[in-house]
DNA sequence: GTTGACTCCGTAGCGAGGTACGGGCTGTAG
DNA sequence: CTACAGCCCGTACCTCGCTACGGAGTCAAC
């Protein structure tokens, strides 16, 4: 317990490639690691949840610019609370109205999914219809 | 009624660019207009609600491609039944899976909040915790 | 008949998010 | 000792999804 990792072994347990961590850390979004020995860079254990975390908030479609963001909300948690407070509850927001938007999605495809299995090749597909995004159709 | 519309009034309502629609042509995603006069191109009102569409998808996290895959969804409703169906169920899938994920993300953001709220600087913060994506942390 | 707003087309450029490359150093195995 | 894997760095290059540009034609109003 306690080892340190290389570069290699970090990306190849993240999954991603070694050119991506050493892209992350000239963004900002991981920290400098420690280098004892000859500038080799060694990262805790801890910084693959980290590259994971990364590739999985980007699977949700938020930019690296948001992910840093979410990243910033647990380092600066020790920092003032009512910040962090704010950040998060804005993000959540974000999210809820995401979440909002997918399941009326799923409920479209749901539907589609319903009526093409009753009949062959009648009406179906309201796909569009199911995105009108709220807000009226204008005249 | 039943007036078509020029790319400009299209651009304009759908609030993209005009270059934005000659792109979603040129990619596909938009059929091919009538160009009754002199060439050019003259939409339906459905041709908005197409644009807003993508426009909304891609805000969801889903690329130009997958998009053209749910607008073809629509497009080939009235084709083989079969295979529209299995696509939407896939489709459904992944849907479902994403808005998982952005719930887990809701609960950590939540759980953020409610610590931050109760203890001034104290323990907060389980976010990266929060995103395990669901694997063993491997050994 | 000229001004101005709109359209056409093709091609170039841009920001995000990587990915690949080349040249060089190190440490271990055979 | 030499091979080879793994690391270092910087720079160049790539895809996606636009966005801008240049040069030309069109149409309606003044």
């Amino acid at each position: 317990m306690n080892e340190r990792l290389t570069i290699g072994r970090v990306a190849e347990t993240a999954g991603v490639n070694v050119e991506t961590i050493r892209f992350y850390e000239r963004e900002g979004m991981l920290e400098q690691p420690e280098r004892p020995l000859r500038g080799f860079r060694t990262y805790p254990r801890e910084a693959i949840k980290v590259v994971r975390f990364i590739k999985r908030a980007q699977a949700l479609g938020f930019t690296l610019k948001e992910t840093s963001e979410l990243l910033a909300l647990k380092n600066t948690a020790t920092m003032r609370c009512g910040e962090v407070r704010a950040r998060a509850e804005a993000k959540r927001v974000v999210i809820r109205a995401r979440i909002k938007d997918l399941a009326r999605i799923d409920r479209a495809l749901s539907e589609l999914v319903e009526t093409c299995a009753r009949k062959g090749g009648a009406r179906c597909c309201p796909i569009i219809e199911a995105l009108g995004d709220g807000k009226k159709e204008e005249q």
